[in-house]
DNA sequence: TTTATGGCTGTCA
DNA sequence: ATGACAGCCATAA
């Protein structure tokens, strides 16, 4: 396997498993994603890594989003659209245009 | 080697 | 609050 992939994929494992365990009814950003990993400015790397995430991983994908509580339109919109349907049944607060209220729902790691 | 492109972010007008 | 814009870093072409 090449260099390259094998990186990727490798990156990807550890953001899987930061997102593991962000505690249900919190959200994190992608680049709190990232740092957390340990790979400070990848940001867009975790969203890759979700967009290449298989079905049969179970982890909580739809608890990351932007770092001001938005949620970007991927997939014609529909993407967002489920992971707002999601984080809405876990009781995380919304605002006006589909925002999270990350005041309140904002995962704070050892806080 | 250079350029373009992302499920991003921080600044600034 | 909103939008433009430049950084960001790995891939692809």
């Amino acid at each position: 396997m090449s260099r390259p992939i094998a990186d990727a994929l490798a990156r990807a494992e550890r953001f899987y498993a930061v997102i593991a365990r962000i505690p249900r009814g919190r959200v994190a950003s992608y680049g709190q994603i990232a740092a957390l990993a340990g790979l400070p400015r990848h940001a867009r790397h975790v969203g890759a890594a979700l967009r290449a995430l298989p079905d049969e991983r179970a982890i909580p994908w739809h608890r990351v989003v932007s770092g001001d509580g938005s949620i970007p339109d991927r997939d014609e919109g529909l993407g967002a659209r489920i992971q707002r349907e999601l984080l809405r049944h876990e009781g995380v607060p919304f605002s006006a245009r589909h925002r999270v209220v990350l005041r309140e729902c904002a995962w704070r790691p050892r806080g």
